[in-house]
DNA sequence: TTGTAAGCGTTATCAT
DNA sequence: ATGATAACGCTTACAA
């Protein structure tokens, strides 16, 4: 690989003038500045990158932690952070958290130790205090996220907007006895909160009350979703729809819903959340709740991108629309 | 971050010894390694991986090439690649090739730059002399690759035994009038030609001819799957099996099944391939031959980290064992 | 406008 | 066993 000193020695000119013209400083003579790409061109010259971080102006790589890569949310997300990330010549390196708060911690420690430039967490397992220091090493941008600390921009959908419209459709399409599944604990605070009030606002709307029997706790996986339906069917006093806030339950839910001999959506109604391709898979095809993964993971780049070259921000909560997909299951 | 020099100052011991303490190397007292310990300690230091990579003396990045990562065979790969990477403290940066020729040479530039310290290609566009070049910038190794270097180590399955047992497996099961889709052209070379092999041997073993008519090339996705059981529907002369090569194109025959009114396994028994978590979300749920994913990945990371720490490979072709999963759709 | 030289944080060479 | 010192490739004061 040519150096800047090789540069220096085919075309004559000093290592400080050649690194102006790499780097496109004004100063410098027509005359010298055609040798020298001249030079560059001939000796098929690329700056060291290496050398460049430890000079400390480089921007070029971006941490992305994800939960898990094999779930499709964030594979889809990841596959829109990395093509726009792309297309600027940033490169992605990415983890996996398993939301355990040490593999976190280490994962930022590569922006203190300048391995990468800035990042973006998907699934913050540490507290807002916790991860407040690491932003005096390099921008963060979240995504995905409930956290909320100043001067970190945040990406996300609106949760509370998204079961209230799953939750209205399955009231408008005439089911009155519904039921709520969540990933979280139907807690107070984050996420769940959020949704948990569109939850409460859409039945309000319609004066109905929430049967806490009907309420699923800590629901993720197709094998959670089996289990749920062999719950439901052991009811006495038994739901007609279901909003599941998973795609995964969703599909579990049609699988045991096979088994038990439960008509989708006669008996019950299904709803997923996420709108990924397996939602097509199942029998019946599942409605569900669009999320805007590719302008999510699209924007948070773009995010971090303008961060790298020091732009100021003019927004720093952004909240993108979902949209209802009506299928066969609702 | 503290640096070696804060280091030296807190220690009053010289740089050189204090990198020997670092480095692990001998002949350091054992009262100089213990007061540059401490100091490192006072001050949390870590080496500065930057300045390390610039001597030339640091491997912890390897970059994976993909297909596309949203592809759940590659995000299973590079989920084995990535826990196995970490356990050795090795970072993975990721691309995602498309296959484009142009994008698979910027990411081995990257290997030039020495931004990677090895590569995994998982799908290689270019050809074995546009490769090997840059073999001489550090270890690459094949994964799901039918290219063959001299010295590059490879990881996959026997394509030719995986369409072998699949096919037999169809037979066994009394079917006749077997159907034949790939991912490639039915072509001569590569993964292809190991494929056709199986296919044939296992025709042959059952005096039994293949029908060009039954044959599908160039089948990939859930579309295509639909459009293969539409032009099987409008056959006079129907085959009563499917050996479809792909999950993907199975499930989207199940979809076109239940339009058209076949029964699976009845009017045509489908076969799928990689034993995607799809397969049980299908109705009937897919039948397929399984794909040692996680041992795939995770051989092809240790491979590479031993590449890294210099030691000689004793073997260079892996050949790994794929298995018949007998579901509902056979 | 141009060039010299210092410095980024390491490791390796060579004396001592 | 230890310590100066050079070197890795680059950018940037500072001087000219």
């Amino acid at each position: 690989m040519a150096t800047i000193s090789d540069v220096v020695k085919r075309s004559g000119i000093s290592k400080a003038t050649v690194s102006r013209v790499i780097n496109n400083h004004p100063h410098v003579s027509k005359e010298k500045r055609e040798k020298v790409l001249a030079a560059m061109k001939e000796l098929s010259y690329t700056p060291n990158p290496t050398a460049r971080r430890m000079r400390g102006q480089l921007n070029t790589t971006v941490g992305l932690v994800v939960h898990r890569v094999v779930n499709p949310y964030f594979s889809y997300l990841m596959d829109a952070i990395e093509r726009k990330a792309a297309e600027h010549n940033i490169r992605v390196i990415f983890f996996q958290s398993k939301e355990d708060k040490q593999k976190e911690f280490e994962f930022l420690d590569l922006l203190k130790q300048k391995q990468v430039d800035g990042m973006i967490l998907t699934t913050v397992a540490n507290s807002v205090e916790d991860i407040r220091p690491y932003l005096e090493y390099g921008p963060i941008v979240f995504c995905n996220e409930y956290l909320r600390i100043d001067d970190v921009p945040i990406v996300r959908i609106s949760e509370e907007d998204a079961a209230f419209t799953g939750v209205t459709h399955l009231l408008e399409e005439g089911y009155r006895n519904i039921a709520y599944c969540t990933g979280g604990l139907f807690a107070d605070e984050g996420k769940d909160r959020d949704r948990n009030t569109g939850f409460r606002k859409a039945m309000e709307a319609k004066q109905l009350s929430i049967n806490p029997e009907w309420v699923f706790i800590d629901q993720h996986s197709i094998e959670d979703g089996r289990t749920v339906m062999k719950k439901i069917t052991e009811m006495d006093n038994k739901p007609d729809a279901i909003f599941t806030g998973s795609d995964e339950v969703a599909a579990g839910m049609t699988i045991a819903a096979r088994e038990y001999g439960v008509k989708i959506p006669e008996d019950l109604a299904v709803l997923g959340f996420d709108d990924q391709p397996l939602c097509l898979l199942t029998s019946p095809q599942l409605s569900t709740i669009h999320q805007p993964i590719e302008e999510m993971g699209s924007l948070a780049a773009e995010l971090i991108i303008k961060l790298f070259k020091g732009e100021k921000l003019e927004q720093l909560e952004y909240e993108l629309p979902i949209k209802l997909v009506k299928r066969e299951s609702t």
